[in-house]
DNA sequence: CGGTTGACCAAGT
DNA sequence: GACTTGGCCAACC
């Protein structure tokens, strides 16, 4: 399994209403590559409702790239009942998906 | 094998 | 707050 289809199989694991970023999904794999985790969701071949690279935001909480347009990003986000202010997540930390929540995947 | 490219991070100014 | 800087590391030349 490459290093992209990892992150994939983390990222089909964030449920609607929550989130996760970069650096988490990196420290969930064990590494800290966090620009090689942007790097697979800007490649993401799969679909928004399967495998949602949306929800994947900066460390800080604000909502970072998209490769449909940080405007597409955030309007998803809304339309999830997210609350952004100051292009910042509301409530970042509650809603936050840790990598110690993820299941373990396969190699 | 070396070099470049990022939807990044953290600390500093 | 808005930059800049050095660091990070898989993928693809």
């Amino acid at each position: 399994m490459t290093f992209d289809e990892r992150c994939y199989a983390l990222l089909r694991q964030i449920p609607r209403g929550r989130v996760s970023s970069y650096r988490e999904l990196a420290h969930a794999l064990g590494t800290r590559a966090y620009r090689a985790v942007g790097n697979a969701m800007n490649k993401n071949p799969y679909s928004a409702e399967e495998y949602p690279c949306h929800r994947v935001l900066k460390s800080d909480g604000t909502v970072g790239g998209y490769a449909y347009g940080t405007d597409e990003k955030l309007k998803r986000l809304l339309e999830e009942g997210h609350r952004i202010e100051k292009g910042k997540l509301i409530d970042f930390g509650k809603i936050l998906m840790r990598a110690s929540e993820f299941e373990s995947i396969e190699l």
